[in-house]
Formats: C-alpha cells, structure tokens, sequence
DNA sequence: GTCTATATGAAGATAGAC
DNA sequence: GTCTATCTTCATATAGAC
C-alpha cells in the first residue's frame, strides 16, 4: 500500500467519525477533541488532514453527496416508477425513525443551525438540499407533466422536514408512522 | 421607583435582547458578551441578573410563553369559530415570512439545537410546543369532537415547521404563501 | 446593586521535534 | 506524515472594590 492510500484511508476515517458527529452534537459544538475521541486520530494530527473546521464540514457534506447519489440511483435502478420513487423518499422519517425521534434530520438540523449566522457554511450544508430537490422535481415531472413539479418537490421536503422537526422535538417514535401514511395517500392522490 | 421595580426593569430588558438574540443567532454561539452589547447592560453586571445561562434561557422561554398566551387568548377572544382560529395559527409562517425565511422558527430552531444533546434545555424550550400543542388541539376537538385532535394538532404543527424549514434553507420569502394556502384549503376540507 | 478585574477552562489553530 | 507542545482567543463564571 503507498503512502498515499494510507493518508486517503486515515482521511476516511475521520470523514466518517465526523458525519456521525455533526449529526448526534451539531456543527458549533463539534470539537476537534471530539473529532479526535470519535476517530481515534491523535488530536493535533487532525490539523495535518483538515486545517479548518469549515475544511472538515466540506468534507462530510462531500461524502454525503457521495452516499445520497448512490442511494437515488439504486432506487432509479430498482424501482420502476416515478410514484414508487417518491414514496420510497417520503417513507425516509419512518425507516430512520429510531435516528430522526433522537437527532432529527441530519440536512435538516445542519441547514436550521448554520442558516441563522453562518450563511457560507450553510451554503455547504444546502447542497444535501439541491440534490434532493433536483431528483424529486424529475420523479414529479415524469409523473405529472401539467403541475409544478418544483413546487411539489419543495412541498414533498416540506412535509418531511415538518415530520423530523415534530419527532425530535417529542422524541416520537410513532408519529413518523401516522404521518408518512398520511404522505404517501397524498402521492397516491395526485393527478 | 423602587429600587426592586428598577431591577425588574432591567432584567426585562435583557431578557427581550435575549429574546431576539436567541432567534437570530441560536442558543450556543449566544455569548454573554452578545447579551452585554444588545441590552446595553455592562458585561460583568449580567451576572448578577442571571448566574447561568440556562437560566438566562429559562427566562426568555417564560417571556415567549406569556407572549404566546396573550396572543391565543386574543385569537380565542377575537375569532368566533375554531376554523377560523386554526387558519389563523396556520397563517403564521406567510405572516412571519421575512423572519421565518432568514432565522426559521423561533421555538422550532431552538428545540432543534438543543434537541440533539441537551435534553435539560430542550425540555425548556418545549414548553413552547405544549402550548401551541394544547391549544390546537382544544380547537380541533371542538371543531371535529369525533376525530383524534391531538394527532391532527401534531400534523399542523408539522406541517408549518417544515415551511419554516425550507423557506429558511432556500431564504425563499413565497414558499410560505403557496404552502399555507394548501394549509388553509386542508383546514376547510376537513370533516 | 453596579461594575472592574480576573480566575479558569476549552476552543481553533500553529510550530516544530521526530 | 505523525504527533507533542503550545499560542491565542474567547467562553462562562466569580471575587471583591465601590
């Protein structure tokens, strides 16, 4: 293995560490001793990987981007329509329902921490957002030629950010349950 | 003046500085310091209005719920039906717009802060979401006595935090109107 | 009650030995 | 590339003069 595989890989550890982190504590509580705790990197080493703390917000973001395009393309690949496709992305807040009731959603809580004061980072944060958006507007437009597939994309984001928002504040691990049904006879209904 | 109604003045003061710092910038990067500079109160003296922190949020959380109950008492008061006082409570994020779509939801921005590993001071901030909770669902129950109204309250409550979500990660000042919109036709659609 | 000065700790970031 | 030691800054909170 050369050294630099090995940088590439201690690199990815950190990443990793860091996703979980910034979603259980949030973006302004995270510490570089967190970050060294979690990962096991010694802690001033951190700062040879990721000179800033922004350097390692843009990291992570770019390692969910990864993981999220290849999560919409195996459900483009294995579901075959546009509806199934978007009640597979409604059906998010109840898969991950443990997560959501305990931190909320994680695009979700970083864009709400980082918009109030910190519009660069929160620009980061907002591409996990863009992607979402991009691919539900086509799912819609392939579904309904004649509306807004935009406007319906946003309010599908709407409605699901609103279910994670509702479960981590009452900690509710069945509400998710109620509402997703409730969001997916709305998908079913539209014409 | 008493010297007592003095000091009761004063602390009024930081706690309504608080109480927008607390909405514009969130619970954890608020300073002190933060606190001296818009209350006009010298930085060391706050310390002796208010020890901690948390009870500095204490303090603007039994604020905001005051203001709160002023308002819904007046909406209880001024507003003949419970549909009409349902629409009203929806409206909140059109009304709100300006706000809403640079800082969020004032209490839905918090709990999602403190929601993640701050139990204590979520179950503070909470206390904002009980009220509205109890409240909505009193009219919902008087409007519909054969359907679950708690759950109904929830659903509305989920829905407008995630208007408050999206129009705050876009910075979008009309997402508000066509979701609320949507909102109110769902209100009157109910039977 | 008011305010200055400061104790104490933790944060992000850097310098430089190895 | 790795890691220790440290610089600097800023936070909460307190002690004590006025």
């Amino acid at each position: 293995m050369t050294t630099h595989e090995k940088t590439r890989q201690v690199r990815q550890r950190i990443v990793q560490a860091c996703d979980d982190l910034l979603y259980h504590k949030g973006y302004n509580p995270m510490s570089f001793s967190d970050i060294a705790k979690a990962s096991g990197i010694p802690r001033g080493n951190l700062n040879y990987h990721f000179k800033t703390k922004r350097q390692v917000l843009e990291a992570v973001i770019e390692y969910r981007l990864q993981q999220t395009r290849a999560m919409l393309d195996d459900w483009e690949q294995g579901l075959p329509t546009p509806l199934e496709r978007l009640k597979r992305f409604a059906r998010i807040p109840l898969n991950e329902r443990e997560n959501v009731s305990r931190f909320g959603c994680p695009m979700g809580s970083l864009n709400t921490e980082l918009g109030k004061q910190q519009a660069e980072l929160q620009a980061v944060a907002r591409m996990q957002f863009d992607l979402f958006r991009e691919w539900l507007t086509r799912q819609f437009r392939a579904l309904l030629p004649h509306r807004d597939a935009d406007a319906l994309s946003l309010h599908l984001l709407a409605r699901t950010q609103g279910v994670a928002v509702m479960a981590h504040v009452y900690a509710d691990r069945s509400l998710p349950r109620r509402e997703v049904d409730g969001l997916c006879a709305w998908l079913e209904s539209l014409e």
